[in-house]
DNA sequence: TGTACATCAGTGAACGCGCGTTCACTGATGTAC
DNA sequence: TGTACATCAGTGAACGCGCGTTCACTGATGTAC
């Protein structure tokens, strides 16, 4: 009866289990890793034979594709939600506080699923095309705030770096497809930024912070109001 | 005959065939991944039955402690070498400069030794004790060579930083057991710089990058460019 | 120096286990006339 | 509205595989007297 398949009773119930098995599959992660997880562990824990995972996902790879690209929609999601959130748009040392402790939070709540994305590789896995859009998501929430920033006069572009020509071209790139306006240093300076505020969450959250630093909130706060100063500011 | 039992030619096999597994056991990590280390592969391709490496390690975690321990060793003795190295030792900058780039030479070239150890952590394995001293020692140079810059007069003192009680009690206890004389300013921008460092050589090495960069050397000098800098004159 | 004994490396078979994937099948749900 | 047919979800058995670990064993290497 139904002329779109997508709201039949068929076509709800599979979209229903396809997400009950990705959710299992995301507590597997947690208690195993990305590397034993194991198609026949999630059918068990769903009540289903492990043959009947092969009607939703053609292999275990892809069922590790699909909760990848998961995670990064939710980060990227969560990013979005944080900047929209912020009350005054055209503060950009707000927005980017919010946007990394969104980041933040969305790791230490779902640790496992940061791991999968953030973490090392997972072996014998080679990720896919379709990946590299969702990758993206969250970096371009960044860089929209950096344009604004700069686009209203809150960002110090007197800034110069010295770098080569591979750099810079790479950094145009970036200006053309996500962040105009934003000048070569500013960008840079974004790039540094970026990996420190992920190297932070990665330390705190792989351990290597463990039994020096007891309280990382306030750590990952001076993180990201040093982080503001230099966006916003320059070295100088 | 021989009194010292390190030196009879049964205990000299025995480190040697220790190290062979070690060291075919690093090749595998390359293959498959900590997780996916299998003692029956690595027996078959020393040509030993797979029973006999219980000789050597007495279960498959023992090895895995093993080669983390050899990874945080190797990695602090590259350190270690590059900055003893520096010709000119009071010179700060040069110093962290040439302790950055060991590590992230190390890294390149044992990129999965790096994520054995700084990637996200191996399920099911639980680092023992035995870990944390050799995980600190390439941290201590840093420390040392932050310690040597205070002294020599080489950093700027004058920063304050806003921080949490339980966050200066770490840096108390940072600076009595290795960097004396650095203030809490200081040793909060090296906590910062720190995980930059880590952050940045993660995210080439595990592929964000990819796509993004194409010239991760001039990246990364610009980053310990930057980032000694930041060190040595402070946020302003 | 020579012999009896203890130590240890390595063997090969076996244990019980879980994995990914394929395949022919049974019924239930949807579709076309 | 009713019937014949096509589609699809889920079953259960089977495939071949590799894993960690244990165990009784054989021989070679070392040690004590």
């Amino acid at each position: 009866m139904p002329r779109d398949p997508a709201t039949g009773a068929r076509a709800r119930a599979r979209a229903e289990l396809t997400d009950a098995i990705k959710a299992t599959a995301r507590q597997h992660l947690a208690d195993a890793g990305a590397a034993a997880l194991s198609l026949r562990a999630v059918a068990r824990d769903l009540g289903m034979v492990s043959s009947a995972v092969y009607r939703y996902f053609p292999s275990r790879d892809e069922l590790l594709t699909a909760l990848i690209v998961d995670a990064y929609d939710a980060v990227g999601a969560a990013a979005e939600a944080a900047v929209a959130a912020a009350p005054e748009p055209a503060d950009v040392v707000d927005r980017w506080r919010r946007c990394g402790a969104a980041i933040r939070s969305w790791a230490l709540a779902n640790p496992h699923e940061y791991a999968l994305v953030y973490g090392s590789p997972v072996p014998g896995y080679a990720a896919p095309a379709a990946t590299i859009a969702p990758a993206g998501r969250v970096a371009l929430v960044f860089l929209g705030l950096l344009a604004d920033g700069v686009a209203a006069g809150q960002v110090d572009v007197e800034d110069r770096i010295e770098t080569s020509r591979a750099i810079r071209s790479d950094l145009a790139r970036l200006r053309d497809e996500a962040a105009p306006g934003v000048p070569d240093a500013v960008l840079a300076r974004g790039l540094l930024v970026w990996t420190q505020l992920f190297g932070a969450i990665s330390f705190e959250l792989f351990g290597h912070l463990h039994g020096v630093i007891s309280d990382d909130d306030a750590l990952f706060d001076l993180l990201l109001r040093r982080t503001a100063d230099y966006l916003t500011r320059g070295p100088r």
